[in-house]
DNA sequence: CGCGCCAAAAGTGTATACACTTTTGGGATT
DNA sequence: AATCCCAAAAGTGTATACACTTTTGGCGCG
């Protein structure tokens, strides 16, 4: 999902806060204080609200002024509209893909989903979301648009907090199987029911959340090992 | 366009070079140096360089490592690439709206066209320019979904870096002329024509791009006023 | 005359210092 | 015993200092 190809420091930072937030090893409204921080990265305050600043703007960070860094707690009418917006985008990114779908884009496709089903049958809830999510960012990455890409994973990221904490086992089990109709439905180059498919995964996606639940505060240096 | 109700100084500064290198006072490809920026605004380094931070994650300034900041000058190939998701999102966000649609709503679209073809008319560059990406906001406000209506903002004034260095008179003009049809469409409630129309009025404004110009170096204080 | 090289200048990257705000906790008052 | 208030502690916001990198410009060499 991230790619590690460029290590400057305050892109690391991000990635484990990132990583340590969408896991839910650090739970929303958390507090994140930039000095502990510095210390457990061992650098200075200043890479760290660098990081930081970039986590609000991606909105997995609330800043309050004067008052410091919290993990964010996305509402449910957030939720909601994250979810409109990506039902929107991805109904449609569905029906570009299938106008240009080769055996190469199925058959990653393919692999991909062969990677969820052993995620779920481990039961290894992050790595299941994450590869979950993936599978929308994959069908982006292979469609060559990187603006779209990039815009989805943030998009997925922002969900990641608010599903990791309300997704069953069971409900992970439903996305993958929905994967792998939709995969059939574009190696079909049947655009309405692929596009159809999509609309309507998301929708259960949505649906499968229960918005209400206890959050009990957390330790960052136990969060982030 | 940019809300100004916090006055933190960092969102000053982003507010100023976002409009600065919107309404092409500052070119694509000028250098930002930071002491510099920081003298004209009257602030240290500190805050100029969270301010570029921001920019470079809204794509409107590239970060070169050691090296600085400067304009971002977007490819062909990535303007090609926003189009087709503004394409992908708009014509399912006109799709929704249509389903929602109120008197009040539509007052408040053609109160905006109003604007639009005063600007046109003025010859007014920049204030069209905004205006014209401004209409495509206006309907994801008009919806209620924040989410996408910040999503929608920050694509289009990543547009609009590309589209006011080629639109021609004429072909605002024509926008303006497209934004009435669709309001129309949508008044109407007709949701396959007022779809349609959104989807080519986006492939009119690309086909109307000419990617290959000169591009002039510039001088930041004097941009700046 | 042009080319490459090196020292000075300019500029970025990170750490640190310091002012100011919020939080905390204990003691006096009711 | 509960509440209010104030001082100490902790934390954020901005400026500054300094190391290190890139750029610049001139001088010697071919």
């Amino acid at each position: 999902m991230i790619s590690a190809m460029e290590a400057s420091s305050t892109a690391l930072i991000v990635q484990a806060l990132t990583k340590a937030i969408v896991e839910h090893r650090l739970q929303p409204g958390s507090k994140l204080a930039e000095q502990k921080l510095a210390d457990h990265f061992g650098v200075s305050r200043t890479l760290v609200r660098q990081a930081l600043l970039q986590l609000s703007q991606h909105q997995l960070v609330t800043l309050e002024p004067a008052r410091g860094a919290f993990v964010a707690a996305p509402s449910v009418t957030e939720a909601r509209q994250v979810f409109a917006v990506r039902r929107m985008l991805e109904s449609e990114m569905v029906r570009a893909f299938v106008q240009q779908v080769t055996p190469a884009k199925i058959k990653a496709l393919r692999e991909h989903l062969a990677q969820e089903k052993l995620a779920v049958q481990r039961e290894d809830a992050p790595g299941r979301t994450e590869l979950l999510g993936d599978f929308h960012v994959r069908i982006a990455e292979l469609m060559g648009n990187d603006v779209l890409a990039q815009l989805l994973s943030q998009l997925i990221a922002r969900c990641a907090l608010i599903t990791l904490m309300y997704q069953s086992s069971r409900a992970a089990e439903h996305s993958s199987e929905e994967h792998v109709e939709i995969v059939k439905a574009l190696a079909a180059r049947n655009e309405p029911l692929a596009v159809r498919l999509m609309h309507e995964h998301l929708i259960h996606v949505e649906e499968n959340l229960a918005f209400d639940r206890k959050i009990p505060a957390n330790d960052i240096s136990l969060a982030l090992s």
